[in-house]
Formats: structure tokens, sequence, C-alpha cells
DNA sequence: TTCAAAATAACAAACGTTTGCGGTAAATTT
DNA sequence: AAATTTACCGCAAACGTTTGTTATTTTGAA
């Protein structure tokens, strides 16, 4: 079926292409008659505008990018449906790409971006992309980025995360609140930044304000990984009375652990987690955790990335305040 | 910054912008020479070819569009990495868009992948849409859609779906090989025609396969629902020996039930669900479950789509096949 | 009436490509 | 040496919009 354009518009109408076009805009110049007579058209042919002509006419896309590392997981996956509700409202839509942890993968999405002149960039750094020149280039074609949960050290970015350092010390506040004098406290593969801010952070508050707690600091890569190191440890003499999770992923493993030893939540041990909120909710008792909402900081993301487009410049780094969610697990 | 385009190449090189186009294709029009000054200078300038003016040139935008309830869902987002690879590979591109189970959302989101002239469009139909209209003015446009998961009845749509009826007999057929006695089956929402078939397929199959058992069939709409039911019906009389979870949300909803209630899996219970399999990773011991992989469907949803759009019209329902997979927990 | 000022609509260029066709010079054939 | 290929390249139109400028008509005041 012949698609209808503007052009067609105007020559059923016997006027011009660009007093349909204005017609159709409720442009001043118009009057209310011919105006009338176009709409009624446009909507019998059902005239949908040609969004490319648009965007090389306008030189503005109405698109979003996205990079995460996986659109399978529970956080980045809220995160995109934040941004993606936010987006929907200001008519833009989105188009999301996996980098699969890949640098290369990185680069390639970057570069489909750019080739679809995406009006801005949504973007989680791989774990390990240390070049960031390819985001300059961003730059250099007046494309925003706005980087999100893994971001970039150095402070010419425009960036969104978690407090990671103050989630893993409300853990801490918790487990001290609650008395706990024996702690495992398992953290994620120590060569990510994540890891390391939250695993000094929340050993430094303890050391300060619980200096008699003793605490045994772990770092697994698995959720298997930490369903192990788990049941080793506790298999010691010196039980634990409390365990921290960094992760959903090792939370997933010590819960396993504690269902095959059979060992009761809370009595026998105390369990508190840093999530999104899901997983927690996964058990009877409800785990309790800090929060660190994808969905939060996507609306939070958006928020940047609309006042980089309409503002110019904002060059920030904003951190999304956690929460302590209570659950029956301490 | 100047955006490098065809043009200003030529002007640069002093030839014309449809031998640098062509330099640029490797067409056996321009000499070698050439061929290498264009993309030198292509290079170091580093061009990108506009893909506005291409698709408005050639009507072919290659991206695909993405219609799913919702992106934050562990079958959805597992199809949607499957497609996102393959595009990839196939140098498409995604625009994910999420209906909410939401037809008005499903409107507009059609008619974005419309103005954007989408390649294709892969859509889950909304729970409860039932006018498909809009997709027939897709079909006007030449747009090829594929259903996937929730699919239309009518037999003129290209549709991938897991075999829903025989995932059903396969989970009938290992409760009948345990020795079940009493079996509790809950299903989801009696309005969906996905538990109307995978409840019609157990139960026909029970009945005649093994008419001494005695079922308790039930419907809930959501994890606290099954929660509730199964501690409900777990505390009459007749105990259950078994449990048959249709999706993944009504197991948690159990699974929560029998850790509260501290039943032991398998011991006191047998617990098989439908999953793709994540949720029954996360209990020890692991749930046995019939496997409905959102990511083998996304691949096969993408080998429709590209014979749609290479041979023409495909018009034909392929179903997936489902495999049991051991667990701990029968 | 006459003339300036609104009101209304048409013209045309531009956005960056692709591609059919035509043109010129060099190479090859008679 | 004339005629014909062949190799290489440029011209120009088209895709569907938007928008600054210009042309025409209508209106209202002088």
């Amino acid at each position: 079926m012949m698609n209808t354009t503007l052009k067609l518009l105007a020559q059923q109408l016997q006027l011009s292409i660009s007093t349909v076009s204005r017609a159709l805009k409720d442009h001043p110049d118009i009057s209310a008659a011919t105006k009338e007579k176009v709409h009624a058209l446009a909507n019998s042919l059902d005239y949908e505008p040609n969004a490319y002509a648009i965007q090389l006419r306008t030189q503005n896309s109405k698109i979003f990018g996205v990079i995460v590392p996986a659109i399978a997981n529970l956080f980045y996956d809220s995160f995109i449906a934040a941004v993606e509700e936010e987006s929907r409202k200001n008519g833009y839509a989105l188009m999301i790409l996996q980098s699969s942890d890949n640098t290369e993968n990185e680069l390639n999405n970057l570069k489909i971006f750019r080739q679809t002149r995406v009006s801005g960039v949504f973007a989680c750094l791989s774990a390990h992309t240390q070049n960031l020149e390819v985001y300059e280039k961003m730059s250099d074609r007046d494309i925003p980025v706005v980087f999100f949960d893994i971001v970039p050290k150095d402070n010419k970015y425009t960036k969104v995360r978690m407090a990671d350092e103050r989630c893993a010390i409300i853990a801490a506040e918790q487990i001290i609140q609650r008395g706990a004098k024996h702690v495992l406290a398992l953290f994620g593969d120590p060569a990510l930044s994540i890891s390391q801010k939250r695993k000094q952070a929340f050993q430094q508050f303890m050391e300060k304000y619980a200096p008699k707690t003793h605490c045994t600091y772990i770092h697994t890569n698995s959720s298997a990984e930490a369903e192990a190191a788990f049941s080793k440890h506790f298999n010691k003499a010196q039980k634990f009375d409390t365990v921290f999770a960094m992760t959903d992923e090792i939370l997933i493993g010590v819960m396993k652990s504690i269902q095959a030893l059979n060992i009761k939540v809370p009595k026998e041990i105390g369990v508190i987690s840093i999530s999104n909120g899901f997983i927690p909710s996964l058990y009877h008792p409800n785990i309790c955790y800090v929060e660190t909402s994808g969905y939060e900081l996507g609306k939070l993301a958006f928020v940047q990335m609309l006042a980089n487009i309409k503002g110019g410049k904002t060059l920030s780094e904003l951190t999304l305040e956690a929460r302590f969610v209570e659950g029956g697990s301490m």
C-alpha cells in the first residue's frame, strides 16, 4: 500500500505541501477552514509523518539510546523500565543495546547510536572499560551522555549512581543496632570498584562504631561461590549470628546454603543484604535489605538527561540515597 | 562539531558526491586509486553515514520493534536478550517498548513503530487485547509482525510460542511417574488462554493416565494469592504429596508458604513447575521444572522474522518444544 | 474609491543519501 | 587513422519533511 505523505494530501486537496504541513501543526498562517479540511483528509487516509524525513530536516531523532551490561538483570531491567516510562511521556522512544560487559560490543553499540543520531545516551560502563575516548566522540557530536551505575571517575561527565558507600554503612548500622557479635560479610568481585567501595565503607564503619564485633570478610564471584563460602565458614567452631550479602547474587548463594543446612532465620542467623528488593521477597521470612532501586535511578537519570538537553551542560554527579527495608530476617 | 557528510568529503577531494558514495561502497565503476583516497579521508574525518537519509532514500530502517508486557520479567528479558543478539549479528538494532499489559499503550507503541518505519515488529499481545485491527495496519504498510508467547488465534498471522499444552503434559507425566497420589495444581488467571490451555491439557492427561490420582485445581492471580491458597489447602485433613505451579509467580508463592510452614522438600512434598529456570534454581533443593526458554523462543522468533523479510510471507505457527529439567524437589 | 495592512497560501531550498543515465577520455579494435 | 569499446566519473532527481521568503487576496481604514 502506498504510504500517505504530505505530497499526496496536497494533491488531493489542491493545496501546496507547505500549507498542508502547516495546517497539520496548527500554524496561525492557515485559516480554520483549510485546517479542518486537511485534518479530515489526513485522518481518513491515516497520515503518519515520516520520522526519517523529519529527523533529516530537523536533526532531532527523539530517540534515546541505552547501554546496559545485560537486559536480563533485576537491577537493569527496572532501570530500563523507568527510563522507558519517562521517555514515552516526553515523546521519546528507546533503543536498548547490551554490552554483555564486553568493551567491543560497547563500542559497536555506541557506533549504532551515533549513526542513528540518538538524542542522548544512557550508558553503564562495561566492567573493565577504561578508554572513554569513544564517549568523547559522542560529546563532539553534541549527543549528551548520562552515565549510570558503573560510572567513570572523571568529573567532567554527567553521572548518576547509587550511594554505594552509604548502602554499606546503612547495613552496618542495622547490624550494630541488632547487637550482632559475629558477622560474616560477603562481597563481590574484588576487582570491581563497587566491591571495594562497599567493603571499605562497611569495614571502616564497623571498626569505628563496633570495634568489639567480630567480622569476617570474604569476596566471591558468583552465587555458587557464595554458597560454598557460607557453608564452609558456618561449620567452623565460631558460629556467626549475622550474615551480610553485598548483592542479590551473593544473597541467593547464602540462602541456598541456609536452606540446605536447614538453619532457622532469624532465630539462628540474621540475614541482611543490598538489593533491588525482588530477591529478598522470595523467602520467608522476607530478607531485610538496603534498597538500591534501579527504578529510582532510572527516574533520576532521565531528569539529568532532560536537563542536559534543555539547559545545555549539566556536569554533575548525583547519587541516589538508599533506605533500609525491614524484613523478618533479623 | 560539523558532521562529516558525503558532500564534505566530495568538496575536499574535488570529486562529485556520487563518486564518493560509490567509492565508499566499493562500486566497480570507481578506480582503485580514487577508492583509496576516499576511504582515507573518510576514515580520518570519521565519516558515518546518516541513517535517516539512507532510510529516506531506501525505505529501509534496519530497526526492529519489540513489544512486551514488561521488560522487567524473567521470561521476556531473556527473550529480548536473544532477539537483540541475533539482530546485532544481522545488522539490525532494536527498539523496545512495553505495553504494561495495557491495550492503549500497545496502540501507541505500534504507532511509534509505524512512524519509525521499523523493518519488522516482534509483538506479545497484551493480556486482554482483542482487536487486532492495528496489526492489520502494519501489514498494510508491509511491516512484518511476528507474534510471540501471547499470540492471536487467527492462522493468518506469523507466530511462535511455547508448546503450552505439552509443558503441562510433561509435568503431568513426571507427576505420574513419581507415583503422586494427591496433587495440588495451581494455575494462573483463568481469563488468560494460556492458563486455560495448560489447565485443560494437564487435567485431561491426569484423568486419562492416572484416574486414581486425586487432583485439586486452583486458579490464582498473584504470588500472594498462591501463597495463601497453598497454606489454606495444606492445612486440610487431606495432605498433598505433590504441588504443581504453572508459573514462576505461583511457584514463588508456594515456596514462601513451604518455607513458612517449614515443610521438607521433597520428603514431605514434591514440587514441580513450569519456568524459565531462574527461580527454581534459587531454592535448595533446586525445584524440578519444565523449561520454557524465553531465550530459545527469541531465537526462533528471529528466524521467523528473517524468513518473513527475505522470502515474503511465511504464515505459520511454530511452537517450541519443552523439556523437563531435573531438580531435587521430587 | 484608494491604499496600506493583515490574512492566507504558495514557492523553493535544504537535510544526506542513492542511483539511473549520460558524458568524456583512454584503450582497443578495425 | 577512424571507429568502437571500456573505464571512470559527474549530473540530477528523488525520498518526505520544515521553514524563510514571496506572492496573492481580503480587509479595513482614510
